[in-house]
DNA sequence: ATGTCC
């Protein structure tokens, strides 16, 4: 990226230089990670600042990179009462992508003793890969009930318990989901396949608690250097990517049809009070519903598989945080409390000590904030913080973000050798693909350590605790 | 991300 365009405003924050008809924009990382990243996420990023009703400026987060419309890593917050949009492009593809991360009983040395044969039984439950199918299969009431009821449907099926609703964002189920604004192609994508991992760079990853940042919020989200962790990274597979396909359609005939102006037709957009925006409203929070059931089933499969191998484990829900939605919240704009539709697409809420949303636990340290390693590279556990909200309505990075194309990662990599690799480091990695595999090289990543030094440089969220990896089951 | 092109 031509860093002469930018002005910075500290070591952590970019502001783009003003253009008429534009909000202002604002860019987070250090100048490394904004070197490096391509011009394509500052024009994307320029181009959802010229949308209608933006709030405060658009941004993009420290793990930012090229995306459909708006880029992964984007962060736009729009007021329903001035005309603002909604865009599925400004959510993503895989609604509700996003983490849940589990703490465990099992100690590092009893690990140890069982790593290779974990990994082979964590790799024949847990299903993953394209189009794989799960072991649940639903009939068409059924998953409009799952639509509806996200997590809690599946505790209420045997799934989990309480405790897990009480960790997850919105207690696991997203309000105002209407399954009827969900095309029948994108039901019946999904009859078969709840409970699975998916592909490219989903993984359920066993870690261990490499460094404590935070003594005192790492006791609070209950871990210590040396604990065992099982985090679970999926979406909402099959029927959010079709909600998306389905929406582009009917988003970019309602901006045409209301004059709207796209500044590039990926950015596909409604008014939020319109006809096709509150279907769509409708229809993504029945895909944020699919996931957040289908991490909690996944949860109950690295349960019951861990159990076989450490009968007395206890697998308790650290946190569970989603990375692609749009979330109606309240937020203080020049001192006044405003409804805001925010957009994170590849970006995690990150409350701030004190929020009500968050369990009485965790409150006074802010909302447990989970980046996600690459492939062997290890994930950060980060606290929500109280600059971030008037920074960037309470946002922050969801990954190391890649900084390298699949196809340029495939012509540079081998999977088996990557893999082969990570094993020697005492990292096993069990994969459906090994095309896959090298699409996820570690090398096609940003350095995960240096976006989570910006997040906090840039007042985003905390660091608390660095995981390493020790087994990943990629899809 | 994705029954990687109906």
């Amino acid at each position: 990226m031509d860093l002469s365009r930018l002005e910075p405003l500290d070591a952590y924050r970019w502001s783009l230089r003003g253009e008429a008809g534009r909000a202002p924009v604002v860019l987070f990382g250090d100048r490394e990670l904004l070197t490096g990243m391509d011009d394509k996420v500052l024009e994307q990023i320029g181009n959802v600042a010229r949308l209608p009703g933006l709030v405060g400026a658009a941004m993009t987060m420290p793990d930012a990179h090229w995306g459909y419309g708006f880029p992964i890593g984007g962060v736009a917050a729009f007021d329903a009462e001035q005309g603002g949009i909604i865009s599925a492009g400004g959510v993503g593809f895989d609604i509700s992508c996003g983490i849940r991360c589990l703490r465990t009983s099992v100690t590092l040395e009893r690990l140890a003793r069982k790593m290779k044969a974990l990994a082979d039984g964590l790799f024949v439950s847990i299903p993953a890969g394209l189009g794989r199918e799960g072991h649940l299969h639903v009939d068409p009431e059924t998953l409009d009930r799952i639509l509806v009821g996200g997590a809690q449907w599946a505790v209420e099926h045997g799934y989990g318990s309480g405790e897990d609703l009480a960790c997850i964002e919105d207690h696991g189920r997203a309000d105002g989901a209407d399954p009827a604004q969900v095309s029948a192609q994108a039901k019946a994508r999904q009859l078969r396949e709840m409970g699975t991992l998916g592909s490219g760079n989903h993984y359920l990853e066993v870690q261990v608690v490499d460094r404590v940042f935070d003594a005192s919020a790492a006791a609070a989200f209950g871990i210590a250097e040396g604990d065992v962790l099982v985090s679970i990274h999926c979406g909402s597979r099959g029927l959010g990517h079709q909600i998306g396909t389905d929406y582009l359609v009917s988003l970019a005939k309602a901006a045409g049809r209301l004059g709207i102006a796209l500044p590039d037709r990926e950015l596909a957009c409604a008014p939020i009070a319109s006809p096709e925006g509150q279907a769509y409203l409708g229809a993504m929070r029945a895909g944020i519903n699919c996931a957040l059931a289908n991490r909690q089933i996944l949860a109950y499969l690295t349960r019951h598989t861990l159990r076989h191998f450490f009968p007395d484990a206890e697998l308790p829900t650290l946190f569970d945080v989603s990375h692609n939605t749009c979330k109606a919240e309240t937020h203080r704009v020049d001192g006044r409390e405003r409804l805001l539709y925010v957009h994170r697409k590849g970006a995690t809420r990150a409350f701030g000590p004190g929020h009500p949303a968050l369990p009485d636990r965790y409150r006074p340290f802010g909302q447990p904030v989970i980046i996600g390693g690459s492939m062997g590279t290890g994930s950060y556990i980060l606290a929500g913080c109280a600059e971030g909200e008037a920074r960037a309505f309470s946002s922050a990075s969801h990954g190391a973000g890649r900084q390298m194309s699949r196809s340029a990662a495939l012509r540079r990599w081998r999977g088996r050798e990557l893999i082969d690799d990570l094993a020697e480091r005492g990292i096993l990695i069990r994969t459906e693909s090994m095309r896959g595999a090298a699409e996820e090289a570690p090398g096609a990543y940003k350095d995960v350590h240096r976006v989570a030094e910006a997040t906090e440089g840039a007042g985003l969220a905390r660091r608390v605790a660095f995981l390493r990896p020790k087994i990943c089951i990629k899809g």
